[in-house]
This record gives structure tokens, C-alpha cells and sequence, in this order.
DNA sequence: ACCGAACCTGTGAACTTGCTGAGGATGGGT
DNA sequence: ACCCATCCTCAGCAAGTTCACAGGTTCGGT
């Protein structure tokens, strides 16, 4: 069961087997390709549109299970792109990008409905974490796959933020919570310093390279302390999360 | 039990085990698709309609388990589509929204055949519980669901708005019933402040966004003074509830 | 053994987030 | 008309979190 068509331990996948589709929107280029790169790499069929109109449209023709949706649109307000997209996609949940200092961006009754939102500039690590629980809440995914992941005694529930190693609560901060995500999402990988930064830290982080050590640091000290070490380093490769057994 | 085709622990399903089926009427389509999404997310299939007479065509096509109804409507009364759908679907219960200072009298006509009402504006909270009610009361719902929540030693009866946490009685206001209604019926998963204001406050809610955490407060010095504390803090996450053990 | 590079981690400052007391506004009930 | 419960704003305090910095440690290669 580890050698599907990815070696992912969790790719999600339709009900047909058929890869999921993603439409992302957004009218900044270079974040559109970064989403649309993000989601391809999970294993997911992605289109991406650039504007308001063009996003109506290409929600008509692809029928995407999901879609990643600027609120911020140079011809169309998130709620008109929204309304209009419900129009012939009644279903489809909808992860909203929205500024963080937006003065009120109006993202009220956004969530209501079971859809969700993130701030930018977001972790790509969340924005896939939230796609995935969206994903899972709307049933759209074939999921047999509850919201825990599992590598060896760590146990992480991603509904409940609860984390435990050999049936002992763990607790981490929000940071701390991400990047062992990642690593649990990817378990047995080796997972470079710049690729953890990149895909756990906000995409215009612009501090200091060591904050990954730091913060392997801190979760070692939280899940290894005492224990057979799980989070290994690879000198001048990375970090590897590997089961104790 | 925990793998169901939602990982919801409440959703309502007809006799037949097929989804709810509901009707919204409402003409301002803001509101309409408001409702049709949160009543989607609770798993139900839902139409909406934005007119009386569309209203009473929609219902004798779709048959439908429960209907929201705007008495406020362009083009018929509310009496008027009452009337009509009675016609074709004598024992469908109906929810009536109303605006706030509409005459009272009228609705208490509409609502003597046991329906009910809301006022604009309204939190989904509140309608979701009414009509998950009404479905209750015609029991046209295979619910095995009682009108009673519990979460630990923490009770919640609906009906009777009685809350008690180890036998204890607890007097809450509505507001705080609501929040805590909230929170009793998503046990163990976070809930991020926005999806709470959302969801428990009337959607016109235009005011300061610590109002959850004050609530919370509130609520804590309740249900959680002096015992082990269920509703737990998710710093720049949410807050969860879970049972003390 | 030695050396430099890579990595680890203690310290503390800056910042963010959440909690709660005080009090104003509102509205229903008597 | 008054009172009281409730809802809500505001603001200050407390606590938690993130991060830079720097000195210490480990590792691999020679």
C-alpha cells in the first residue's frame, strides 16, 4: 500500500481514482504559479485563472473540487466571483486568500457555509493543510484517510490540533505544529532546510536561515526528549523523520 | 462509528437514509446562498428559490423536507406561498424569517400549525437549530438524535435550554447558549474565532472581533470554574472543546 | 588529532495574541 | 418610568510566541 502511482503516503484522490482538480485564482502571477506548483506536487490536476471572469468560466468548464480564491481581484469582488460560481458549481468549497491588514475584507459569512480562509502571506504547508481539510469535510475525495496522521508512536490529529508520541500529549505551538506536519506528511523523506522554509514559513519570510534549526530544536526537545530520536540530521542534506521501531 | 460518509457526529438523514432535503426562499440572493451553503455543510440537499411563485413550484417538484421562508417576498405574501405550498404539500414545516419589527400578530397566524420563525437578523447557528427541530418534531428525520447534546460530563438539552455540567445546573444567556451549542456540536475540533463569529453571530455583525474571546471568558466562568477546564485555548489557532478526561 | 563547516541551543528582546475588568447602551419586564 | 439582565466596546495587562544573535558542540575530512 506504500507504492501507489506517488510514493506520498496520502495522496488524495476522487472517487474514480481520477487525480482531484484544483482551480486557483489569483491575479498576481507569481503566486498563482506558486500555488498552482504547491498543488500540482500533492498530485492534484490544476488550472489556474487570472481574473474574476476568467475564474467563472473556468469553473463552468473544469468542475473543480476545489478552488483557491484571491478575495482581492482586480474586476470582480471575491462575493460576486463567489455568487456566480455557486451558480453552476453549488458544491465545490472555496479556501479564500484574503490581506491580513484587508480593513475588514468583508470575509463575513465567508466561512459559514463550511468554506475557509487564509491570511496572506500564508505557509503553503497551511493553505494544502486547509485544502486537504476542506476536501475531506465536503466528502468530495475519496478519503478513507481520517484527519490523523500517524509515523510510528507520533500521532498528530489535525482536527483537533492534538499531537501525542507513545499515548503521551504533546503540546506545540502554532509554528511548531506546522513543521511537524510536514514532516509527518512526509515521513522517511529527506526534507532540505530550504525546502522546510519555503513550505512551512510565510512566502516572503526574509529572516534569518537558522530559524529551521531553531525550530527543529525546539520540536526535538518536545517529541524526542527521552526518547528514541526520531527527527535525525543528514549533515549538509537536511532533516529526515523516520519511525523509532 | 467514526467512519461515516461524514466525519460529522450528527448529521440528520430521511427514513431512507438519503440526505434532508430543504428549500430556501429567499429574493436577495446574498442570503440565499448564505443559508443554501450552511445547510449544505450539514450535509442536506438543498434548492433555493427566489421568488414566491418559483417557491411554490420548487416545492411541489422537489418535494422537500423542511422549508426557510422569507414572509418578505416580492411578489406573494407570505400567507400567500403558505397557502400554496400547503396545497401540494400539506405537512411540510416551514421556518419563516422575518424582519425584526414585522407585526407580530401576522407571524403568530403563520406559525400556529407548529412552524416557526426567526427574525433578521439572524446567526445560522439559530436556524440551523430550529430547523434540525422542526425536522425533530414532524419527525419526518430518522433521528435516533435526541434534543439533548453531551460532551463529557457537560449536558446540553435543546428543548428545554437546560445546561448542566456534572449534574450541576448552569444558567447561561442566549448568547452563550449558542456559543457553547456551537462548541457542543463540534467536540475536539478547533474552531477558529472567525468561523465562530460567523456562525454564532447575526450575520450583519459589524463589531469588534474580540467579542469571542469574551464570550469564551464568559462561558469559562461558567462551565469551567473551579473544575477541569473543557474549552481550551489554541493560541493563534482557535479554541476547542473537549471532555475533561 | 586537528580544523573548519555545519549544526545546536541559551538568552533575551520585540512582538503578537488573548484575557478580563469597567462601564456604556439597549431593551424587556414590572 | 424604572430596573435589571444582557450585549458589547474599550483598554490595559499578562502571557505566549517568534526570532536574532552568539557562543558552544559535533561531525567529517585530512
Amino acid at each position: 500500500m506504500t507504492t501507489t502511482t506517488s510514493n506520498r503516503p496520502d495522496v488524495l484522490a476522487r472517487a474514480d481514482g481520477s487525480p482531484v482538480r484544483a482551480l486557483v485564482v489569483d491575479d498576481e502571477p507569481t503566486l498563482a504559479e506558486l500555488l498552482s506548483t504547491a498543488l500540482r506536487y500533492e498530485g492534484w490536476q490544476v488550472d489556474h485563472a487570472l481574473s474574476g471572469h476568467a475564474a467563472v468560466r473556468a469553473a463552468k468548464a473544469l468542475d473543480p473540487d476545489v478552488i483557491v480564491l484571491d478575495v482581492m481581484l482586480p474586476d470582480l469582488s471575491g462575493i460576486d466571483v463567489l455568487r456566480r460560481v455557486r451558480a453552476t458549481n453549488p458544491n465545490v468549497p472555496v479556501l479564500f486568500l484574503t490581506a491580513k491588514d484587508a480593513v475588514e475584507d468583508r470575509i463575513a459569512g465567508l466561512t459559514a457555509g463550511g468554506d475557509d480562509y487564509v491570511t496572506k502571506p500564508f505557509s503553503l504547508e497551511e493553505v494544502v493543510a486547509r485544502l486537504r481539510a476542506l476536501l475531506r469535510r465536503t466528502g468530495a475525495v475519496s478519503s478513507r484517510e481520517e484527519a490523523v496522521l500517524v509515523v510510528g508512536d507520533l500521532r498528530m490529529d489535525e482536527d483537533s490540533h492534538e499531537v501525542s508520541r507513545d499515548g503521551e500529549d504533546i503540546r506545540l505551538t502554532a509554528t511548531e505544529f506546522e513543521l511537524l506536519r510536514y514532516f509527518m506528511r512526509n515521513p522517511k523523506r529527506v526534507l532540505s532546510k530550504a525546502q522546510i522554509l519555503d513550505r512551512v514559513w510565510q512566502y516572503d519570510f526574509g529572516g534569518q536561515a537558522n530559524i529551521v534549526e531553531l525550530y527543529v530544536s525546539y520540536l526535538r526537545r518536545k517529541i524526542d526528549k527521552g526518547r528514541t530520536p526520531m527527527l535525525h540530521t543528514l549533515r549538509g542534506v537536511g532533516y529526515v523523520l523516520k519511525p523509532s521501531v
